[in-house]
DNA sequence: TATTAAATAGTAACAATTATCACTATAATT
DNA sequence: AATTATAGTGATAATTGTTACTATTTAATA
């Protein structure tokens, strides 16, 4: 079994997601930890984010515009993306959970969980029309 | 403005993806169809895959399992992906419309539509375990 | 059938992500 | 504290999914 050891990188990488209400990708991530760690290697970002995924620490966003974004609230919860900027926030809704039993009686298989992901036009981008 | 020409290689790809109730990806409808047509491009399958997405034909489903996938039906209903197999299938539930005006009382935005995946284990994966 | 524009096949380019590897940092053992 | 074992790192190469380019072919229409 591999022991998990300590390494400053991941700390701040997770440390980093954490401190932004956004939810950024592995890249948007990258450039901004390398203001503390110019040295850091893309690789390493992209690495311990994945580890941090199968640990459960956060959880990753796959909303469909060609990069993952991540997000270091595990919390099941949503979210919304702006078709014109990109830009992926949260949606505090409450998780619908019965929605799950509901989609069981028309599934062939046995559904643990779901996903949903809002899109419209966000409040910054209706304004700058 | 560009007028669209008839071509028998998009033909083929709509008639493909029509025919099938799993939901390929452009690799493996690329694949299927190199049985009638041998010498079509790969290029070809996912400009037209994308033309008829733009032209409201097909959609595309991202279900988070690095590549897209193509479903012929338009009609709006979810998916249910296997964690094993990465199976996608239909989930044939009447869609929840409401569920946008729920969410739209917490978006920073206004919504106008919404995807859900659900994520499980197929019948066909339960069984081979 | 000749003209013209759109579509194609083949291939190169691309972006996002993962793998490799020599080296370094951390943790465990002595 | 010194030694050893191993996980993590930075740098970079490789892979994957997808799009762009270009010369050639094909469909629509005069």
């Amino acid at each position: 079994m591999k022991t998990l050891k300590y390494s400053r990188q991941r700390e701040s990488i997770k440390a980093c997601l954490m401190a932004r209400k956004d939810h950024p990708t592995a890249d948007a991530l990258y450039t901004s930890i390398r203001e503390e760690y110019p040295n850091i290697s893309l690789g390493t970002v992209y690495r311990n984010l994945n580890l941090l995924v199968e640990l459960g620490e956060i959880q990753k966003l796959t909303c469909g515009d060609g990069a993952d974004h991540f997000d270091a609230d595990t919390s099941p919860h949503y979210h919304f993306v702006c078709n014109q900027c990109g830009q992926v926030s949260d949606l505090p809704l409450d998780p619908i959970d019965d929605i799950n039993d509901l989609a069981q009686k028309h599934a062939e298989g046995s559904i643990d969980s779901h996903k949903i992901f809002f899109y419209g036009t966000c409040n910054n981008c209706s304004k700058n029309n």
